[in-house]
DNA sequence: ACATGGATTCGCT
DNA sequence: GCGAATCCATGTT
């Protein structure tokens, strides 16, 4: 079942966590890529001060002020679109940073584009990273502001069955060190033991 | 108009 | 553990 805007709706601290273990369905010219989402990390309003809405609203995270379940992609290092999916309800800024999953259907379309860089080294893990895992899915700016609740394109599928269970390690979040007393927030969410995160 | 630095990754030390 | 690659949004002049 497609997650719908509702799943969206809710804290974004809250939805960081309920993402682990969710398929991310991507829909290519080659075919359609699966994931399962192992790692992510919250990004709230302006009272985070590691969130790009920390100085309100401006023209690069307008969407993080839109509708809940659309994406918010921006290009960081002049290198690498990084994926983020809008959360709580329209007006109220937030998203979650998808870092990591693991791809489990059509990993030849996933390193074809992880190739088309000189930045990336392409080994077994695949979407191992923010910046890779955008690469491996092929999400790029372009996709900024896309509904995931309304579009074929990229959504977020919620298995019928039941999964096994796992642990939600919570750690601070990577590459804020610039944050304040935000840096140490425990907003950065991954699978214990899964192989496919980023840093343990 | 200009300077700054970053939600990264890789390779070398 | 550290520096390079690379570019544009943001904050300051």
């Amino acid at each position: 079942m497609k997650a719908k805007r509702d799943f969206f709706n809710r804290d974004v601290v809250l939805v960081a966590q309920d993402l682990l273990g969710k398929k991310l369905v991507r829909e290519t010219p080659l075919g359609i890529i699966k994931g399962l989402i192992v790692e992510t990390e919250a990004y709230s309003d302006a009272n985070d001060l590691a969130s790009h809405a920390r100085f309100g609203i401006t023209k690069r995270n307008e969407p993080m002020f839109g509708q809940p379940g659309i994406l918010y992609v921006y290009l960081n290092y002049g290198i690498f679109n990084l994926t983020n999916i809008v959360c709580n309800n329209k007006g109220t800024p937030s998203a979650v940073l998808i870092r990591s999953a693991e791809i489990i259907e059509r990993k030849s379309i996933a390193i074809k584009h992880l190739s088309a860089s000189k930045f990336v080294k392409v080994n077994d893990k695949l979407a191992t990273g923010p910046g890779k895992l955008s690469m491996a899915f092929n999400i790029t700016r372009q996709d900024n502001l896309l509904d995931l609740t309304t579009t074929s394109k990229l959504y977020i599928e919620i298995p019928n069955k039941t999964v096994p269970l796992f642990d939600i390690i919570k750690r601070p979040r990577i590459g804020v060190d610039y944050a304040d007393h935000c840096r140490d927030l425990p907003w950065r969410f991954y699978i214990g033991g899964n192989r496919y995160v980023s840093r343990k």
